[in-house]
DNA sequence: CATGAATGAGTGTTCATTCAT
DNA sequence: AATGAATGAACACTCATTCAT
């Protein structure tokens, strides 16, 4: 139920086995409400249908989570943890690419990302109060990231501009274009044609 | 409870008291909503206590709105409606500036409009189901609007570009800077800066 | 289910319709629990069980309390004003009696009043916090109450004695002593002997 | 926990060890009660809250004791055989003292006794019920001692007088007192003037 | 024997909705 | 039309109890 395409490294070292159970519960949980989620809609996410479909007893959804609130909570973290290191890793395969080809990349990775399941980040969205503990955290690493990203490739950008500016603006450019390829594209638009232009339009502005 | 700077023009003509008084009260549902939002977050937004804050009876409620959720449409739907005003109005005011003026009283226009009531417009978003009726007419008409504004200037742009893409790029850029603008501004960037820098963003794009 | 050989009032003035509506399902509620007590025992004392016995749904049980422990306090209350009217007019009827048929009379409104419903008192008890508001009220009012009787006849009394001692031990010896009488009896003592006797200990006592 | 003025003999003769820790977990275990009762009200007493105070688990509660029911009953006991024992010693401690002494030493040592925990005994007498088995045997014990120590002062008591009903009366007297000069003092009333007060009425009553 | 994760029936409570007045 | 008391399905959550380890 996570990303396909995020590698989630699985520990070499040794785990109790209690941990590991724990572990495993934890995530049949999460992956259960993106389950009902999907199969019945938003309102039929319940404590008892998550227990259910996680095939786990109520009571020990309760052993995990202090309140169903915390639930949706902790997806959000695996989804913001996936995009995160979704957005690392890219910077990492792009040391050596130029400005266009780093853009690319992260636009079709974030992009792909999000095709698999729209109603699931409605939800998330909807679901997690907005300042809730790691989305603050995910804002400032995702700026980081591209002001790292920038600050390394000065004579690819237009000149003297402002680093500050040009992190807000990609970031909140690569947030919705990709969003928008993949969730909100017009009729006629394919979703081939759609990251290519977000690229085009991310390019454009940083070489100004 | 509706933008502040929108026009909403008062129909000279006579109404049947009815109708006027259905009207008030439809509007003192829709305030009823956004006062309570406001003041005690959306876990506290129930029909009673809407009824309450508009000083009507639950009863009076399920006179004009078939169930909760439509109460929320309708709450939308007034958003879309003065956003929609809001570029249409700053469509006809700019009939004759440069592409680059027209682009900027865009982001001042929606900007400004947003920085009003930044929880508010979070949360109506978010508990109305994206699919919504009026949304798409939105999408739909807010596309519209920029087609309009960039067929009727295609010297300024740059040459051989598909309108189809240039609209689903702007539009996204458009609501994406003007609502980073507004609520997600980085420390250290001013309101000013920050809209400015979405102007330049979305011309350099334009003009490539 | 309120103490039969209590005179509630009932008032001859005017209500407005929904006042003495809402007076009847209070009442309803409370003997409701008294029911489904007897019937089933304290543990299927739930609200729902309670709305169902009271013929009301459990929707309106919480129009009228704010929680479970509310109906118990309710309940308790009730009795205790019960009570009160019963010390109160036993008080006044005996008004030019003697000390020893003041007592008797006493100490037959009471044991008799708790002969009724042993189960009850035990849960009333066992359920509603200890210094709940009512209580303590109904303590000084009656030690007041026996205050009152005992100072109005002090030549009937021992020489010399001290009213804050004689009342807290004829108050603790009517309690006591009638609760016995009604409820732990040993085998072999009847009631009348039991009440008698009681009398006699007290009124032995206030003479000495 | 149990009465600090209490000698609990402890057996000189050897266990095996297992049923030596047997006794000390059940001990533990019912420590824990009035320790959490005391702490966190009844309504924390939970059986895995128990067993947390208890330091021991769950699963090793369930062991020592059937249901949840059972340790409060066990706890009951305990208390009683405590009662008992100070009752049984102030007998044999009394055995040649006039009637007067034989119930102040009475009314001195239960009302100490209660003196210590006065929350802690109203809890246990409303948790568990009324016709516990345990409870019984106390009455009939309590009324035992009481009724051998009359019946060997017969002169010094009122003439023709039921030993049943002096039985009777005398035992709740005691009871209702002690606890009342405990718990229950009114205010301007010292512990010692009760308890003396309370001797006076018992010996009147005797006496009469 | 001890453990404590797991269980799930059952609880108190909420709130969208209805309808007699 | 307007009212608001009444409804009751549905929910989040608890906790006594079990049992595999």
């Amino acid at each position: 139920m996570s990303l396909p395409n995020v590698k989630r490294p699985k520990r070499a070292g040794w785990r109790r086995p209690t941990q590991r159970r724990a572990r495993q519960t934890v995530e049949a949980i999460l992956d259960a409400v993106v389950k009902v989620l999907k199969r019945d809609g938003l309102k039929a996410v319940t404590t008892n249908r998550i227990a259910e479909a996680a095939g786990v007893s109520i009571g020990s959804v309760y052993q995990y989570f202090p309140d169903k609130q915390a639930i949706f909570v902790a997806l959000h973290r695996r989804h913001i943890d996936d995009i995160d290191r979704l957005v690392a890793t890219t910077l990492v395969e792009n040391a050596n690419s130029s400005l266009e080809d780093l853009i690319r990349s992260m636009v079709e990775a974030i992009t792909d990302a999000h095709t698999v399941d729209p109603e699931l980040y409605h939800m998330m969205f909807s679901e997690v109060p907005h300042r809730a503990e790691g989305t603050k955290d995910f804002t400032v690493r995702f700026r980081g990231a591209f002001r790292l990203a920038l600050a390394g490739r000065v004579d690819e950008l237009g000149k003297a501009r402002d680093l500050d500016k040009l992190v807000f603006v990609v970031t909140h450019m690569v947030e919705s274009l990709c969003h928008g390829a993949a969730l909100r594209r017009p009729p006629g638009l394919s979703l081939t044609d759609a990251k290519e232009e977000a690229v085009r339009a991310i390019v454009a502005y940083l070489r100004v």
